[in-house]
RNA sequence: GCCACUGUGGCUUAGCGGUAUAGCGACGCCUUGGUAAGGCGUAGGUCGAGGGUUCAAUUCCCUCCAGUGGCUCCA
């Protein structure tokens, strides 16, 4: 359906001849006449033949949105062939019609339908301001998965107690604030300033203009946090089962069956481009990838066990004003592992661990979680029991759980969403793990078990650090309320961009700062070497604004022992030591966190202004 | 997507019906300086885009685009 809005000071018409089709009408139905009116014209398509309750219903809330919206005191509906080609049969146009103006007028307004199949002349009056005139396609999609039954939230403590959510005063801040907005839809507490910005400019992270909204680029500090950041989550996942690494492609064909009914699933949100021949959708996780390939491994109930992962760049058509810097992006990428197990205990047993980890990696920064619970119907409650209870008491916490309301078919039948509370007061999910029971049948995903038949594995989703960009995110809110404390603002040292800068005090002590540079620079460690031409206070400014990890003059003091004063940017003041200690200090913060070069000079005279 | 606000050189910004401030940065010269900004100078902008009102629009109005905040959404 098609349909025009006008506001109208009045609106009058008058039928001239019937045509064809015309309904028979009564000589008081010839004319009419409406003031302060909402004018809906309109056209039924051949589309909304086979769903006139469902286009009907839609047309009509959307028409009384708007009349409420513009501030109209009636409503006239105007058949009105003429808003597309692909007109309906007249009967479903009549019948629409009128189904429309029952709606309608069942809502309390005052309604007037003007006939079916009427050349008709009119008259009106638009008011023109901004919203007076508005035109709407009306699809009507029947809602397959209309939702049977309400959603419900209960707080589930280690005791084994179940509460309702607005019994409960208990837990953290962080606990009370995502259970008031998601069981309680309480809205959030006033915000601040918004102050994590500041640090994605700083380190080089950034909306890209030229492309879609909701699209980052990084300049090399950014981009080499990135980096560091996605070697982290391989080498996470490498170290809690044996995986397999692949790299697979971003787009995947809507007429592949498997992709089609998972996209289905998914819903709206579905990031999709025209090919030649045929409709792709961007995938919006790891998932198509490593499902496809994976229909096609001959896999043994011996090798179960085992985990698919990529860092894979996913599409989520996100609203455009709801995007976020590195938190809600269009493109974001995700580690993503999938994990195959052979039934659903080993499922269960595995879930565990993964939660433990994605707990532990939040405790090195730092930060807590609080769960999420997200059920697809009571009976996977009662399923997944005991291993939710062993998380809730592991934890000693309370969890949220969420129940969707039954009868929808969700691929996972539980999930727990990982939330921290971030400087703006405000719960943000971060981590996540899921059971899948249903894409193994579906993409054809099989191994062969112990009598040699073939069987379907359970299948865990994970992203145990989050994707990339909310990991980003959750180190520089870290650092940002580091800074609400009253403390300087820092990273952990292995993602510091700069863990080193040493700069010369005048052109004869360059030589000697380089010298210590390269010794530091080959032992593992970033550093770059502030060789122009200004002065120490200076440098030693910008080093600061740079959060750089350790900063070191070299003067005439230098050049003639072997002892530095550094300035530790941690404890904010400058500590003496030699090069070695300090060799030694920076690689010990480093540990076994990974390590990558520069990704620009070490040399700030040769440094663009980026 | 909806509502509100914002949009001025690479960045931060002043201003306003008569084509525009300043600082940082860049560039040049001087300065060889010891832990948060050394000095002087030069270049750089058709004030987000399009349309309208006007003798004249960066300034007022409309539309669009982009960003920010809130809402909604987040299988």
């Amino acid at each position: 359906m098609r349909t025009l809005y006008i506001h109208a000071d009045f609106m009058e018409f008058e039928v001239k001849k019937p045509t064809p089709m015309a309904e028979s009408i009564t000589d008081q139905q010839k004319t009419g006449r409406m003031e302060e009116v909402l004018v809906a014209f309109i056209t039924v398509e051949k589309n909304d033949q086979d769903r006139v309750e469902a286009v009907a219903s839609q047309a009509s809330a959307d028409i009384i949105e708007t009349a409420k919206k513009v501030g109209a005191e009636r409503i006239m509906l105007y058949p009105y062939a003429h808003l597309s080609p692909d007109l309906s049969n007249a009967e479903t146009g009549k019948r629409m019609l009128k189904e429309m103006e029952s709606i309608v007028s069942g809502e309390g307004w005052d309604v007037h339908r003007a006939p079916f199949g009427w050349y008709k002349a009119f008259k009106i009056s638009c008011k023109g301001h901004p919203l007076s005139e508005l035109s709407r396609e009306i699809a009507g999609e029947e809602k397959v998965d209309a939702p049977k039954g309400e959603e419900r939230f209960i707080v589930l403590l280690p005791d084994g107690t179940e509460i309702d959510p607005k019994d409960f005063k208990d837990g953290t801040e962080c606990f009370q604030i995502m259970m008031g907005k998601e069981a309680l839809k309480k809205e959030w507490p006033a915000t601040g300033e918004v102050k994590y910005t500041r640090l994605c400019k700083k380190f080089g992270m950034n909306w890209e203009s030229m492309s879609d909204s909701g699209h980052m680029c990084f300049t090399p500090k950014g981009a080499l946090m990135f980096d560091l950041a996605a070697d982290y989550s391989a080498r996470i996942v490498n170290s809690i089962l044996p995986v397999y690494t692949v790299k697979g492609t971003n787009m995947f064909a809507l007429d592949e069956g498997p992709v089609a009914e998972h996209a289905k699933l998914f819903g709206d949100r579905l990031y999709t481009i025209k090919g030649e021949k045929r409709d792709f959708v961007l995938r919006y996780a790891a998932c198509h990838q490593q499902f496809a390939m994976m229909r096609l491994w001959n896999i043994s109930y011996k090798t179960l066990p085992f985990g698919a992962f990529e860092v894979a760049d996913s599409y989520r058509l996100e609203q455009s004003g709801e995007t976020m810097l590195c938190f809600r992006t269009r493109r974001m990428n995700m580690p993503d592992m999938h994990v195959m197990c052979k039934d659903i205990p080993e499922s269960e047993e595995w879930f565990s661990r993964l939660d433990e980890r994605i707990y532990e990696e939040a405790g090195k920064l730092d930060r807590d979680y609080e769960m999420l619970v997200n059920f697809s119907s009571w009976n996977a409650y009662i399923q997944h029991k005991d291993m939710l209870m062993e998380i809730v008491r592991k934890h000693n916490k309370p969890a949220l759980l969420h129940f969707y309301p039954e009868g929808i078919n969700y691929y996972w039948t539980v999930n727990i969403e990982y939330h921290i509370l971030d400087d703006m007061k405000r719960a943000r999910e971060i981590g996540t793990v899921q059971i899948d029971i249903g894409n193994a049948q579906r993409f054809g995903i099989t191994y062969t078990d112990e009598e040699g038949k073939k069987q379907y594995p359970i299948i865990l989703h994970t992203a145990v650090i989050g994707t990339i960009e909310r990991y980003l995110y959750m180190i520089l809110d870290t650092a940002v309320q580091m800074e609400a404390k009253g403390k300087v603002g820092t990273l952990p040292t292995w993602i510091q961009p700069e863990q080193v800068r040493f700069m010369n005090v005048t052109d004869g002590h360059l030589a000697k700062a380089k010298e210590l540079a390269m010794k530091v620079q080959s032992a593992g460690i970033r550093v770059s070497l502030d060789d122009r031409s200004e002065t120490v206070g200076k440098k030693v400014r910008e080093a600061k604004q740079d959060w750089v990890g350790y900063a070191v003059v070299i003067g005439d003091k230098e050049m003639e022992s072997d002892n530095l004063v550094v300035f530790d940017r941690a404890q904010n003041k400058n500590v003496d030591m030699t090069l070695a200690q300090l060799i030694e200090k920076v690689r010990s913060e480093i540990g076994d966190m990974p390590f990558r070069p520069m990704y620009m000079p070490m040399e700030l005279n040769r440094r663009v202004d980026l």
